[in-house]
This record gives C-alpha cells, structure tokens and sequence, in this order.
RNA sequence: GGCCCGAUGGUCAAGCGGUCAAGACAUCGCCCUUUCACGGCGGUAACCCGGGUUCGAUUCCCGGUCGGGUCACCA
C-alpha cells in the first residue's frame, strides 16, 4: 500500500440499528479519506458474539450503500490487509500480546477473577478509588511466571502502563490533552480465553491496516491514552485522533437506538431522503465556512475540514431535518419528484386521478414523503365536514355565499368543454369577473366542496383539474345538497 | 466520587482581544395568492456565574455551576 496515503477507517460492531450518531461518524470517516483522495475501510467488529444480532451486517452494509459511502476495501471486497471481519483475525493478537511480555511492555498476570473482586471490595471498603488492578503479577520472576505456565494456570495478559508521570496526546477537534499515568490501569490485552479485548484488537487493527486517521467518538477520548502507550511500546506510528462530539436526544441524553426515528432506517421509512438525511448530519457538530449549508457528497468532500468539528455535544433537531428534507424536496425536478412520490401518493389514492397535476400540487407542500397519505386521505372519500368551514374572512366567503357561488361554479363548469387546470381556472375566472366577485370567493368554496378541507393540496381549480370532471361533478353536487340543508 | 471534555438566541452554529455578536431552523408580522404551501421582505430572541490579565474581554487565565464522557477478562 502507498505510503502517505490517507486510510480510514468504520469499524461498527453489528448489534443492531444504525443509528444517526453511528452514520455521522462514517460519514465523517468517508469524508476524511475523500478528502485526501484517500481510501475508506469497512472493518466489521464483531467480536461480541453475546450481542451480535441477526442481520445487523447487512443493514451496515445497505446503510453504507444507500448513503454512497462505498468503501474501498471491506469484508464483501476484499483488500491488501485482510480480512476486514474481526472475529477472522482473532488468531495473530495473541503473539503480538507476547512480543510486548518480552520486551518488558507487558506481562502475564494469573489473578483470578475471586482475587480481583476481593481486591475491588478491600478498595472500597479502604475509600479507595475503585477498579484499578494492583499490579500484583506485574513483577513476578521469571521462573515463577514459567513455573505457572507449565502448570496451565488460566491467565491473561496486561500492559504494564507507566504509574508516574504524564502521558499526552493530540486531537485534532479537543486539542492537546494530558492525562497522569497514576489514573492509568494496567488493562487486560488479551483475556483468559486468549482472545484479544477490543482496546487491543482495535490498536493492532488499525496498525495493520495502516489506518492513519482514527475517527470515532468523545467516549473514547479518555481511554486515547493507553491506545498511545500501545502504539508506543509497539514502536509504532501513533494515528491522527479525530474524536467527535455526542448526538444527543436531549440536553441530558444520547442518542437512543431503541428510539424510532433516531435510526437511519426509520427515517427513511417516513419518507426522508438519503440525501437529506446524510446532509443534516453533516451538519450536526460540523460547520461549512460559508452561509451555503446544502450539499451533494461530492460537494462534501471538497469542502470538508475536521477542524470545523464541533467540541460541544449537539442535540438531534428533527425539526431542522424536515427542512434540509423540504429543501431536497423542492430542489427535485418535477420528474424525480413524481418518482418518489407515486408510492406514498398510490398509499392513499385509489381512484383514477391526474397524478402528474396531483404531484405538482403536491410538491411544495411536502416536507417529508410520509405525510403524503394524510394530505390526500379526501380524494378516495370525501369526509364529513362541518359548513362553517366555508366561512372565510378574508375571502369574503360564508356558507350563504357559497351556496351562491357553488351554484354559479356548477353551471360554468358542466358546460365546459376541455377539462384541464387552465380551461377551469380561466372559465372560472372569468364567471368571477362577471360576477364582479375576487376569485377567493367563487374558488375558495369550490375546493371544500371537492376536499372537505381548507388545506389541500392546490386550489380549488386544481383539485377539480386532478379529480376529473365525474368526480368534481358529482362532489359539486353533494355540497350544494348539503349547503341547502 | 476520581479523571477527561464541554458551555453563544428554543435548536444547529459563526466568532478566535476592539463586531450594531453572522447564518440556518423554529417563531411572529407583512406581501404574493383560488385554500394551504412555495417565494419575497421585516421583527423578537444569545455570549452560564464569580474573580483576575488587559486601555479593552464572548474571546486569554483561575475558581464555581451545570452538562456530557470514562473508570470491565463489553465493544
């Protein structure tokens, strides 16, 4: 592989849901190797055979896709420095464990569990600080050390981290941190089963996998040091840290997986767009330099800089999501919009109607393609409604008046010859000016006549128009039936 | 509790010693208009608190408060 390259890297464990935190730092990841015309790693860790769920591989690796965060090399693909599944690699972390016995960096410690919890409750009851191993095997002799192996004593293995001093490293989002070794535990490299821990696994990994920016979350900003100390008794190039803020649900909660709309899936489900989903993320802990805050991913890629990430968590805004999805909306041609819209809009409508109009209609009045169903529950059935519905202020329109202009409306349109949105409009108009009435007051009363509603989806002409001439007719006529009582 | 990190309108956020403290979303008002939207224009709204440093602190330092993270043979 080329030295100097950018390698990246998303290294998700598959328990489960994709959640926008998890996405946020592919996406991240991506960028970060985009960027550099560097390459993406899927690395799949999946050493947790207690929590691994069904499925949750393959909803990885449709997220990735879906999302465009196709990576370069990865479990299905294959790649210089395989295999990319964890639990296929578990076989070498061991003899790099003990390369680190040898040169002093770590040792064989036979403490069993009944030891370890004494020590926690001998720690508790003194008011000590809780957890820290005591280095009771960290200077055995030799010959003592020997004497168990050959005995078969079950033992793990630990690094033998500095107890005094300082041991430092640096983000590129937090900045120069420092932490004293005495805050330090000697953590388990690889456990009694000879398997390697994931703090282990995750630092050889990435060393062989020539990962050169490390991207993940705050969360782990504090176990960063002993990362450094493994990289470092390795004599190993430390990676660039890019830690990322929290997503938060509220101002005191993370992300919940288990919560519905907090998963890509979901939101995609509701009728958000890909696109505009990975966009509000982008955005979520991350600032572009200018005031422009919509962009493609390629447009990403060009601008992205990880010293615009953000320190401070940020709370999921599922307000502001609709809107970056209502602007993605608006941006699609009238084409593409029809496209996405013709499934939610078939959910609801089982008539025959003009779906082209209908969706023009519809276009700027859709934030989310999940609402679609509700918007268009009148045109299979008309709903009761209630007559004061046709008084209107501003249009001047009373259930009187409408019962009037409905009157006038059936005449005009049932000898109309062509019937298309601009024939109605105009004949429509033109019987207003007649009437030397606004156009509010004739149309205003046609589309709760044919809707039931006064929020619709297009004006009364339009409605007309999509509806077709049978239906609007027959519509007409039930309310100025209803209208006299 | 120890350690680490953070704190600008309701939300996301710009700012990096001197600004009338950007912008977006939300909200309110007006215009456009066959409803509702879209669009256009305008308004309300913020530097957690206390000490320093400085001619001058939102910005730098210290303390506090609040919030988050982390302290496993989990990942």
């Amino acid at each position: 592989m080329a030295t100097n390259q950018v390698r990246t890297r998303f290294a998700p464990s598959p328990t489960g849901y994709m959640h926008v935190g998890n996405l946020r730092t592919a996406l991240y990841a991506y960028l970060q190797a985009k960027h550099n015309d560097g390459t993406f790693i899927l690395r799949i860790e999946d050493t947790d055979q207690g929590r691994l769920v069904e499925g949750a591989t393959d909803i990885i690796y449709n997220t990735c896709r879906q999302t465009g965060l196709i990576w370069d090399e990865g479990p299905d693909i294959g790649g210089p420095v395989g295999p990319y599944i964890q639990s296929q690699r578990m076989g070498m972390f061991k003899e790099y464990a003990e390369k680190l016995v040898e040169a002093g960096k770590a040792y064989y410690c036979f403490c069993t569990p009944e030891r370890l919890e004494q020590l926690h409750a001998d720690q508790k009851a003194a008011g000590e600080a809780v957890g820290h191993y005591d280095g009771h095997c960290r200077n055995l002799p030799k010959e003592e050390v020997d004497r168990l192996l050959a005995a078969g004593t079950p033992y793990v293995i630990r690094q033998k981290c500095p107890t005094e001093g300082v041991t430092s490293f640096d983000d590129l989002v937090y900045g120069h941190i420092e932490v004293n070794n005495s805050e330090l535990e000697d953590q388990i490299l690889i456990k009694t089963d000879g398997m390697p821990t994931y703090n282990f696994a995750n630092v050889v990994d990435d060393h062989l996998m020539g990962i050169t920016h490390v991207i993940r979350g705050s969360e782990y900003l504090s176990s960063t040091p002993k990362y450094n100390l493994l990289y470092q008794a390795f004599g190993w190039d430390l990676p660039v840290y890019i830690h990322c803020p929290p997503v938060m649900k509220d101002a005191q909660n993370k992300l919940s997986k288990r919560n519905g709309d907090a998963s890509y899936q979901d939101l995609v489900a509701k009728g958000y767009l890909s696109q505009a989903v990975m966009n509000y993320i982008l955005l979520l802990g991350w600032s572009p330099k200018g005031e422009e805050e919509i962009f493609s991913l390629e447009e990403m890629i060009k601008i992205w800089d990880p010293a615009n990430i953000s320190k401070s968590p940020a709370i999921f805004d599922s307000l502001k999501l609709r809107a970056i999805n209502a602007e993605y909306i608006r941006r699609l041609s009238e084409e593409e919009f029809l496209e996405v819209a013709k499934p939610w809009v078939e959910q609801a409508v089982h008539r025959p109607v003009d779906m082209a109009l209908l969706c023009q209609c519809l276009h700027n009045r859709c934030e989310v393609l999940g609402e679609i169903p509700e918007q268009l529950d009148f045109i299979d059935q008309m709903p009761d409604y209630d007559l004061e519905l046709y008084r209107n202020k501003k249009q001047k329109t009373t259930p009187e008046s409408a019962l009037e202009a409905l009157t006038a409306l059936e005449e005009v349109l049932s000898g109309l010859d062509s019937w298309t949105k601009d024939a109605i409009f105009e004949a429509c108009k033109a019987k207003a000016e007649a009437l030397e009435k606004k156009n509010g007051w004739l149309l205003y009363p046609l589309g709760i006549a044919l809707s039931g509603k006064n929020r619709t989806p297009g004006g009364g002409t339009e409605i007309a128009a999509y509806l077709g001439r049978e239906l609007t007719m027959e519509r007409l006529k039930a309310a100025l039936e209803k209208l006299k009582g």
